[in-house]
DNA sequence: GTCTATATAGGGATAGAC
DNA sequence: GTCTATCCCTATATAGAC
């Protein structure tokens, strides 16, 4: 066992229960590791595997999401490539995301340079993209604010109402969003 | 000290720490009362807290969000003054929404319900609104879940970004949203 | 109605055997 | 690298005095 395969089962545990939530005994049973396996490959506890967690959702969304977004394809494909990796990372919105649970209470303060390092990046790619469509810098920028807004919305609706319509719909209207069709 | 006194300082807590979060230690520093005290007020305890608490802000929307959405007035009123009602509620956003942190985790099995109908109660009241401007049932549904949206997902991007601004410009844009300005 | 004191369980974390 | 056993602290909850 690898820290690399254990990392997406503690991935779904954060999401899920947030990270008051997320006790050892819940790692434990998700992973199949006793707690002290855990401390083994997580020497600072909980906090560090929170942090790991994190930064391997930051990776993930750095190749499937935003390397998309800075190829050299058109903006409409690049827009719809985000689109695939979001999808296929939230699945259709049954998954809950990091952002959203991991800003509340202790959590927050434990992580929040993380949290928004990684929000900032994504909105600064989007609104380049959307900037190259020849709208001003300050049109991009509101956009892309709004794509993001649909996106984490959607996510909140879909876990409230349990549908995922919602969250569907988002998506596809994300290339009306940022390129105004 | 009386029920409703304390309730708007529980609320505060449960917003900000999320279910599991919210300790009875902080529940009692925040309220001034130790927590044998609390339990003099909520047998049933945390639960019945947390409950008590979405009993509370879901009367506090009906008063101020949905019976003015549900008033005589023009659609373009009735929205306005449901806007008032959030900016109050939510302080540009620097209170975090009570949807968003209890669908989490262990609280999301346990007041699901009271989540799901709320939300539900507040996306036909806008849908109702929507549609006396002559548009379809579905687009109105439609453009009531995008409004929806529009507020979780701001409220989610200022607190990780600790900028109230999308915040501000999501409530502005809510008749464009909803009337197609 | 509010308190102190206390019971009981669960949480995070560590020691040390294998 | 994984485990059992254990420590300490915090969390929820209760008993009973004032």
């Amino acid at each position: 066992m690898s820290k690399e395969q254990v990392l997406p089962q503690l991935v779904s545990v954060f999401q899920h229960y947030g990270y008051e939530g997320a006790t050892l005994a819940r790692l434990s049973d998700t992973t199949g590791l006793k707690k002290a396996s855990l401390y083994h490959y997580f020497q600072g506890g909980k906090e560090q595997m929170a942090s790991a967690v994190l930064e391997y959702v930051a990776d993930w969304f750095d190749k499937n999401v935003f390397t998309p977004l800075q190829s050299s394809q058109p903006p409409r494909e690049r827009i719809q490539e985000m689109s695939q990796g979001l999808e296929e990372f939230y699945h259709s919105g049954e998954v809950p995301c990091l952002l959203s649970v991991m800003s509340v209470g202790e959590a927050n303060n434990l992580f929040h340079q993380q949290l928004e390092a990684s929000l900032k990046h994504w909105l600064d790619l989007l609104t380049k993209v959307v900037q190259e469509t020849g709208v001003t810098a300050d049109t991009a920028k509101q956009r892309a604010e709004d794509a993001l807004m649909m996106v984490q919305g959607a996510l909140v609706l879909v876990r409230v109402t349990n549908n995922t319509q919602p969250f569907k719909r988002a998506i596809s209207r994300l290339p009306k969003i940022l390129l105004d069709d």
